[in-house]
DNA sequence: TTGTAGGCGTTATCAC
DNA sequence: GTGATAACGCCTACAA
């Protein structure tokens, strides 16, 4: 494997220079820089990046670390943030912490001991997620998804009160009354806001919050399905429910679909996150969607700029979220006819 | 931050011996190793992954080059292999070819430049895929989902041309006789293989595969969506289809909705690879599964045992495929009636 | 079992 | 604008 050196003896010049025109340096004389680009082609010289990495103390690796890597919201979210690092000469680390709080520990500090350029993380608690040491190395971190308390960091978001409040309210609209939610963990915020915006939307129309109806789960499949089952084991069960995430939803239909109860006749869903595929599920299913590849190319773009400028001051940027009427929350049977009439386009 | 000759000083010894130590390499003295892990945590000392790697011209990355990772069935593989990378010590990082040749270059230059320890890859293309460099640089590879030519490479496969075989065997037996096929491109072999079992299947029947109704599309919903659209333009149109993979089999599944025809009334239809949440599709789909995270895992596991010893003879995995029945291909109208009841459990 | 010496390939610093 | 020199932090001979 030739090294800079063997490029710079065939080129007549010192190593140095070769490493300016490597890395672009200006004060080159174009001749000299021409001298070593044959030399590096002609000895087929390839830049030995670990040594790169320890003389720069940096890597060209961005950990992302999500909470779960089997959720298209992520899967599609990391595919924005890997746009973002191509176009800007970086490499992707999925990492993914399974809501563990130990699990993320360690690939924090693995990230911490990479050197990693920067890191994008979807933090599994609001409180318990340590960021600090990296901060204090002087590592760029983005939040996304979720915030992340007692570190100033540039975050993405969508504005998840607002996203649930108005599917809440769509359903209160709809004729709903004993309204459900299974939402996630409380110590990640995305579970806790979303719980604060259907809180909301009881509110601000004079309604009484049920907290009987509430159950937190673990973002999981599995969660959303004892939580369903849970809540359909009530006497009046709930007319409607909530979910906060995608996963739980598909948990939450499996329980309906095993107690042959049928939606939205027995029980109205709204959804929060998109389901994929959702064109293809009977019946389809009210959502409120969030621009997940967008969230990841916001992160990447604002992980891109601190690595450029460290002092700027650290910025939230909030996405907004839209609500898709499906067949699954059409208004209750009374005034049913009226309604469907107008989810049809 | 505190180097190797910080620690070393601290415990009154020499570099090497806490590098020793470190490595948990046996021969040091049991007081010794104490004194270095004691100052190792007084002075909160991590060891500089960059300089080793350099040292070692090694890093612990292993490169996982996937096709797609918006599939599920990559998001499963990965997973496995990222459980594997985490039981070892490895990390994992993520690429994403697109089923792009160029895109695929770029990574396997730049995993080549980043010396990682291995590297798994779904060759976009059978030929076209350029492992050489790899292979000569020493660097282990895994070929996964797909076969690599000419590059003696451990390699896990599913039986694809037995699985296509026998979904379409399952078809014909139900009295469909025009049965279409959606595959992939010719280059990747799963498309090649899946088509391949789906001639073998009409062969040893000693029927005759009519060519005009096998398209080649890309692997992604929309080519499943613009081959079925073709394919209903025909008259008469097929009255079942395979389609290779999931995401096409979600494009197919749009356009035979779009064109209100009845699944499997009108065409009945069977899918290589799993739907994720398949239960909730309305009809159900009936597919033939692989198992992808253990692919994945085995796949990881031929990579590390491949890293421990280079010498070993290339092998390849074959992991079965399994066949599950459901709607969507239910016997044809004159015998429905019986076959459906035997789907039923 | 332990320590000494040297180098992995690059880039930063400083003269010139 | 260019080159000599040193250093990044670690690990692997080899010698003791």
């Amino acid at each position: 494997m030739p090294t800079i050196y063997d490029v710079a003896r065939r080129a007549g010049v010192s190593a140095p220079t070769v490493s300016r025109v490597l890395n672009g340096l200006p004060s080159v004389d174009p001749v000299l820089a021409e001298r070593v680009r044959s030399a590096v082609t002609e000895l087929g010289y390839r830049r030995n990046t670990l040594a790169r990495n320890l003389r720069r103390a940096q890597t060209t690796l961005w950990a992302v670390l999500v909470s779960d890597v089997e959720n298209p919201f992520f899967t599609a979210l990391v595919r924005g943030t890997e746009d973002v690092a191509r176009e800007t000469g970086y490499w992707v680390v999925l990492c993914n912490s399974d809501e563990d709080l130990h699990k993320e520990a360690g690939y924090l500090v693995a990230a911490l001991g990479e050197q990693v350029a920067g890191v994008i993380i979807s933090p599994a608690s609001e409180r318990g997620t340590r960021l600090a040491p990296l901060l204090e190395a002087g590592t760029p971190v983005v939040a996304v998804d979720r915030k992340a308390r007692g570190a100033p960091v540039d975050t993405v978001l969508v504005d998840n009160r607002a996203g649930a409040d108005q599917a809440v309210t769509h359903l209160l609209e709809g004729g709903y009354e004993r309204i459900a939610c299974i939402t996630g963990p409380q110590r990640a915020t995305t579970g806790a806001e979303r719980l604060a915006g259907y809180k909301q939307a009881f509110r601000r129309r004079g309604a009484v919050v049920d907290q009987a109806l509430i159950r937190h789960a673990n973002f999981r499949e599995k969660g959303g399905y004892q939580a369903m089952s849970n809540l359909l084991a009530r006497d009046p069960h709930p007319d409607a429910v909530f979910v906060t995430n995608n996963l739980m939803t598909v948990g939450a239909l499996e329980s309906i679909s095993d107690r042959n109860l049928d939606v939205p006749d027995d029980i109205a869903v709204v959804a929060f996150d998109d389901i994929p595929w959702a064109h293809l599920v009977r019946p389809t299913i009210t959502t409120v969607t969030q621009p997940a590849y967008q969230i990841g190319r916001c992160a990447g773009e604002l992980l891109a700029a601190r690595i450029r400028n460290q002092a700027r001051e650290p910025v939230t940027t909030v996405l907004p979220t839209t609500l898709h009427l499906r067949e699954s929350s059409s208004a209750r049977a009374s005034s049913r006819a009226h309604s469907v009439a107008s989810f049809h386009k």
